[in-house]
DNA sequence: CAACCTCCGTACGGTGCCGTATGGAACTGA
DNA sequence: TCAGTTCCATACGGCACCGTACGGAGGTTG
């Protein structure tokens, strides 16, 4: 519930008195189960990061190589950008205490991933890394357009064969 | 005054009373100026739009060769993450009303810029398109990655060579 | 049954912002 | 000089949110 208030609002809809008259219950009762708005943010975020986070890998670990898993990590992104709502409202609120720790665990786990799956691939350590970083720089970017300027994209299926080029090419 | 705050604090900081106070004024006089926040905030919004992506453009305009011109403007991001603050912040608030039409017009016209530069490259016209379409996600990617995870890049001076690589490969 | 703990509601004060009302000082022109 | 305009301040009410105080219903345990 909180979670789909992070995606729907971002993070400064992750408050009490709204979120509880949502569920048709006060303020009372909310303070009861968090201290504070804090709380009930730190316990949203780290859920979001436990849960959904290592689920997107898992769903990814899925594909049987390893460009098929590049291609469907690209494809997520394209073919359903609400699935991208919350990564979005966290970059909007990467300065917000409580939302940094989180988002750099997450990037680093990611990267990280990432890395893996380039040197899966056949690039050297080093080069695994710096396409690693690349490849990200990407996801996030295009999650972003889509989502700000679809009509830039808009039926632009191409799209996802020219990034995966573009990350896995040896030129 | 308005834009530093906008680049510090976000769409959010763009108010009336903190804006007065940080002038050492009061909000009577600011609200002779503007009707109301939100022409404030579209004020703000516009006089961006208007000095500042014409002026990007300009400076890379300075570079004798297409590609020179590309290299200088990945150069930007990597060199002075400050400089895109703004630029996150409209990202931040792509559901802003007075936000999405500004962010949408300025898409475009980078998008249209890059399509541009790719012609020039020598490109056909539905691969440089394509190419612009990736290359500004590298760009809004990269400017995330560098202020939510700066960590990440640390460093990295060759993230822009393959940066470029990546973008204007043939492969 | 009585004391207790769990969970929720009502009621209140505080803060930061929006927007309006109103008055006044300084300038400007007839 | 005096009326009008410009620019700014004070003061007020409103709203949305945070957080606290406190009371009460219902199950739990001695």
């Amino acid at each position: 519930m909180a979670l789909r208030a992070l995606a729907e609002g971002g993070v400064a809809a992750v408050a009490v008195e709204p979120l509880a008259a949502r569920l048709g219950a006060t303020k009372g009762s909310a303070y009861w189960h968090f201290p504070n708005r804090e709380a009930l943010l730190k316990a949203t975020l780290e859920r979001w990061e436990r849960e959904h986070t290592e689920a997107v890998i898992e769903l990814v670990e899925g594909e049987p190589t390893p460009d098929g898993r590049l291609r469907k990590l690209f494809g997520l992104v394209l073919e359903d950008p609400r699935a991208s709502a919350v990564e979005l409202a966290m970059l909007a609120a990467k300065d917000d205490p409580a939302v940094a720790p989180v988002l750099r665990r997450v990037t680093d786990r990611r990267v990280g991933y990432l890395v893996e799956l380039f040197g899966a691939i056949g690039f050297p350590p080093a080069a695994a890394r710096r396409r690693a970083v690349l490849a990200y720089s990407v996801y996030l970017g295009q999650a972003q357009l889509m989502s700000a300027a679809p009509h830039v994209v808009d039926g632009r299926r191409d799209l996802l064969e020219d990034t995966l080029a573009s990350v896995t090419s040896r030129a």
